[in-house]
DNA sequence: CCCATAAATGCAATCGAATTGCAGAATCAT
DNA sequence: ATGATTCTGCAATTCGATTGCATTTATGGG
């Protein structure tokens, strides 16, 4: 059968980093291009319940996947890893805010600009930036 | 017995909070007067192994003094929460921007000034600012 | 100083995310 | 096609986080 110009952009991605090319791998990129925010393994693993992947390798491939600079890892603060496709596969996948919402629990990432550095903050090599709160959404209601 | 000029102001930091003064807290805040790095629940259990304290006690009440503005969460991105007795005790410490820095595991805490949030960020009603790096002093090293 | 009462503690149990061992299945270079 | 290597599924386990409950304690009012 013929994989549809998305998958085969999947696969070169995978072959690229030297990894082999699996129908879960596949399957779970497919997966992450559809999110949004980044996911975590446990969230995955329910949004993939009736694809047949079991857990473990939905786990073993997300570390895999980040090992070999295909996906990013986001520490948002409340100790659940979670990961991310980023949509610019440029080699410096720009980090962006992330909002954690406190209300509706919900990720949400922001464009670079609405952060801003200065002084001691400018000063250091800040590799993450994360909020807690209530999102627009939230607020809004 | 005469309390200690130390205990007697971990007892005062206590009331001061609204928080009922119990020999477990002193010894608590007492043993997080003493580490200099942000510590986790287990490594604090195993430290106060010989204290007696139950791990359930302990854990309730870095909880409670975390709520209570006593102490602060330091998430160093290893999904363990970490606790600390900020060596300033000043009464809003939640309230700015803190960085924690991959490196040397301090936690610090900066000029609210110092990030300014812009766009969907100002709008979110945003509790909490945290920036996961490393800081101007391991920079500089 | 004693009492009432809300809060805190100890103990045990549970939850859930993370992680791993292992045997069988699949990938890919040759 | 074939073998060496890697990946997958399944099951089990580790470990930090969290909670229910009966008992004990801190603190304010009398």
């Amino acid at each position: 059968m013929k994989a549809s110009a998305r998958e085969q952009h999947l696969r070169e991605l995978l072959t690229s980093r030297g990894l082999r090319v699996t129908e879960q791998r596949v399957l779970l990129l497919q997966e992450l291009a559809k999110v949004k925010a980044p996911i975590s393994h446990p969230e995955l693993t329910d949004r993939m319940a009736n694809s047949g992947l079991d857990r473990a390798t939905i786990y073993r491939n997300l570390l895999t996947l980040v090992d070999a600079g295909v996906l990013v890892r986001a520490q948002l603060g409340d100790n659940v890893s979670r990961f991310e496709l980023p949509r610019t596969l440029s080699s410096d996948h720009a980090h962006h805010p992330h909002l954690v919402c406190s209300e509706c629990g919900n990720v949400r990432c922001l464009p670079a600009g609405t952060v801003k550095l200065h002084g001691e903050a400018a000063k250091s090599d800040v590799a993450e930036v994360q909020l807690r709160g209530r999102c627009a959404a939230c607020v809004g209601a």
